[in-house]
DNA sequence: CTGATTGCAAAGGGTTTGCATTGGA
DNA sequence: TCCAATGCAAACCCTTTGCAATCAG
């Protein structure tokens, strides 16, 4: 099943590396069906998972039933996830590998092979939402569809 | 906005502090229904939530879109992820609050509440199949439907 | 040529929501 | 009484899949 080229997974690929951030599945389809009005969502999810899976790409894992984000970083980091709006940020932290030999699973017969950490907080943008409305509910992600807190 | 008893919620907090592991909202559905009939999945969702909010119970954050699960250990604590099965299991290794403070957030105004640690692995029930059928997939999380697996 | 990749639309899973009804305080 | 909680079904979001058509190697 070897892997072939195409204009698609090309400007998939650009548009995640260029991308100040950590653009969802969603960011990624919105940059480049501007220009390229005829790729399918499908294809995008598809070229994201291979980029990822051959490492050209890093892919953040989903945090609390929220989307899947990705990377132009391939080197392990960890990241912040604002419960508010569901934005990545990059954590300043080198990565412990000694973590996972430290870490004892309290089950039979279970090998870790590696971790992540995730710093749970909330963005500037929303925090100044809140004290502006003075909202104190924890799941106004709805309110980031404005495109500010991104 | 106060909180009612309610038979239902009384049956869902004893199905997760009874469950040996981590329940997810259709573990514990299941469990419910084969007494109660009548109950609804709504309901237990619903009340899942309710319960976590108030700390009458944990909720262990889905990883890669898997499903959330929920604990009846309430302390913070870390957890492991089959990422064939997606089946949680505890972790040895004591919480520890200064990793929020040596974490450095890259962007301006993110400020941080809390951490979470995954470990992801492997669980003996699934190494042991991959062994047996060569299986090679990272991905064969239905074979766990059997139930063996969780 | 040949099979990997595409676009489309439909299906999938986990979860939430609208609404009329029920029932706890 | 009154409003929180229920059951049901439909809607929801994100993601994956089946399929015929396309296109890279």
């Amino acid at each position: 099943m070897d892997r072939r080229n195409t204009v698609q997974k090309e400007l998939i690929y650009d548009a995640v590396m260029s991308y100040s951030g950590h653009p969802s599945a969603e960011d990624v389809y919105r940059e480049i069906s501007s220009r390229h009005s005829t790729i399918s969502k499908a294809t995008v999810y598809r070229n994201l998972s291979l980029l990822a899976e051959d490492g050209k790409i890093g892919r953040v894992e989903s945090f609390a039933n929220s989307e899947t984000h990705y990377d132009h970083r391939t080197d392990k980091h960890y990241h912040g996830y604002c419960r508010k709006c569901g934005k990545i940020v990059d954590i300043d932290l080198s990565y412990d590998n000694r973590l996972a030999e430290k870490a004892l699973p309290m089950e039979d017969g279970f090998s870790i092979t590696s971790h992540e950490l995730i710093f749970e907080g909330i963005c500037k943008e929303c925090r100044e939402k809140e004290k502006k409305n003075g909202t104190e509910g924890i799941k106004n992600r709805e309110e980031s569809s404005d495109g500010i807190c991104r």
